[in-house]
DNA sequence: TTGAAAGCGTTACCAT
DNA sequence: ATGGTAACGCTTTCAA
């Protein structure tokens, strides 16, 4: 095993100085082609692979890491789709720009990842991140973009929850309205509604009018579309899942689906959910679309492919991970002005049974 | 926004010795408790979190994070549901052991990410990495662990391939034997069999018997199988899928759907490939299981969710995450001896018609 | 094109 | 228990 070169030694080998090494690394317009070309190549013959980065960060204050922060375990995280697509999306710019990225929790207990925290030039956050992690990172100064979290001082990506639900439950009562007898019965499924790990219903209490989080904007949209649709949805109609998991969703499926009178449609906050419910009401045999309407959040993948496939909102995941990335990459390099751009939603009918 | 502050200024602020703030983060049994507190909570107050990871890990040479470097596009690794698993393992891990996880792709051109490579204590390297990347981190005399890709002198992880696919394999043929008529046609969709980015057929010399790719011994285990039950596989039923996407394995699966004679099995060398048949195959209007068994690879969750259901090999990724991660803190921390895992396959059954 | 030198923020050794 | 200080590897400025 070598041992690791530096700099200095490179120098020392080459008979060159070490000004003009770094130079050949990072300035090629200081030094003549040929030089570098040697330099490069025997440099690497001998072992060395360009600088260090802790000390090259160290002098410059800056590292080519970007940092995403997500606001549930990474392990989590990876099995989550649509993580994994803005995820996707954001690692799509930060590779064409040469940048690197490091993972991080929000969720850590205190100061434990501290230090790590002080290496990227930028942040990504995703989802609501609370409490220690969050003022660490916004203490350290640098640029910061959050994605599906509406704040005022910093740079945001969100989508417009409220549209996408109200348009895509629209769709299901006005099919209801259509073929279906008068009194159409609704039940919500929705994802994170309150601050409880518990699938459980909704108190009065719970809905709250002027909240930001998006799951109580996909919940307004869908109150907006029944009752343009005169339809009333009763609060204990609505279940609250702690995580986007099939487990949870199927438990909660299981329990709307076998209230008497038992739900026509089942506006779900995500695919996954829904899904899930999907194959709740197939257990239950329950016929879909025939008896019931299932309909998602988000347009997964797994949407499209699975049978009956999904009626659901498309929110553009990875495209939201670009832009993100972009706009991160845009403020550390030229100081813009703060943004808040919202991505369009965009309904997407499917339940069409092709057999 | 507040000025950087470092050891030197925290240390003045609370007037003590720069070496005593040092050590109430890092050795907390180098001063008093008390005292160790008070620095603590008046450095947070004043809005220092913890030292500088570059000038930490230039001071100390290593700096708490892992690199982990996907053979593939990292864009490509997230929407890949086998690499998301593994990287749910490791991620488990290091989150559990505080290290800092660092993503890398192994197919970029030239030194593009040197500088990043110099800053992992250790790397897992997850596939086949060729090329500069590989040489690179290898030159850096750094620990690594090597998952899905067989070599010598560096820790690897590995599943039994041959076994899991013979065993796949073993099961479809009796089944076929058993129910069906004699003379039984299979096709094999192959994945990455061949270094070619297109869909197609082997040529004879593709089959190389003494690879030590993964899917020449998945390959090696089908036809294993097939010449246990005495049915012969020809060359032209073999297709090569260059990468593990739906819309190149659905080519394929039309492909070898519409050969005549029709295959009565697919053996698929993953659940993506699989699936995407399952799907094609409905489209032809053709019977699963009736006139079609279709066998995938890897176990992905949507294998069990799909309809209907995935028969499959269960290969662990989640846990050959954790595995690997585990074996990688191991010998970064103790000079182990070169260790070579092999996780067990598991034959997984379904196929069965629920309703 | 080069050599010398000043830090970047930290840790660890050796004193006190 | 605490303080002083050299060194980690690099970039950049300045003068030659």
């Amino acid at each position: 095993m070598k041992k690791k070169l530096n700099l200095t030694q490179v120098a020392k080998q080459l008979g060159v100085s070490i000004a003009t090494v770094s130079n050949a690394f990072n300035r090629p317009d200081q030094l003549s082609a040929k030089l570098r070309e040697r330099i490069l190549s025997e440099s690497s013959k001998l072992g060395y692979h360009g600088p260090n980065l802790a000390a090259r960060s160290l002098r410059m204050g800056a590292s080519g890491v970007i940092g995403v922060m997500l606001a549930d375990s990474l392990s989590y995280s990876f099995s989550d789709p649509v993580a994994s697509q803005l995820l996707q999306g954001v690692s799509e710019v930060l590779v064409d720009n040469k940048k690197q990225l490091l993972l991080l929790s929000g969720n850590l207990d205190s100061a434990e990842q501290s230090s790590a925290e002080s290496l990227p030039d930028g942040f990504i956050l995703y989802g609501t991140i609370k409490g220690k992690s969050l003022e660490q990172i916004e203490r350290l100064g640098k640029p910061i973009v959050k994605v599906d979290c509406r704040t005022e001082g910093t740079h945001t990506v969100n989508i417009d929850n409220e549209a996408g639900s109200k348009a895509v439950a629209q769709h299901a009562f006005t099919h209801s309205l259509l073929t279906h007898k008068k009194d159409i019965n609704v039940a919500i499924l929705g994802l994170r509604l309150i601050d409880s790990a518990r699938v459980c219903r909704l108190m009065p209490e719970d809905v709250c009018a002027d909240s930001q989080e998006i799951s109580q904007s996909r919940l307004k949209g869908y109150m907006q579309a029944a009752s343009q649709c005169n339809i009333n949805i009763e609060l204990n109609k609505i279940w609250h899942i702690p995580i986007n998991e099939t487990t949870s969703a199927e438990l909660a499926a299981r329990e709307a689906l076998t209230t008497f009178p038992r739900p026509d449609i089942l506006l779900c906050m995500s695919d996954v959910i829904a899904l899930s419910a999907v194959r709740v009401a197939r257990e239950l045999g329950i016929d879909i679309p025939g008896q019931l309407q299932v309909t998602g959040f988000d347009d997964i993948p797994e949407a499209a492919r699975s049978q009956p496939s999904l009626t659901t909102v498309c929110q553009q995941s990875i495209e939201k991970g670009r832009v993100a990335a972009k706009l991160l990459l845009d403020s550390i390099s030229n100081d813009i002005e703060t943004q808040h751009i919202v991505l369009n939603t965009r309904l997407v009918v499917r339940n069409s049974c092709p057999n």
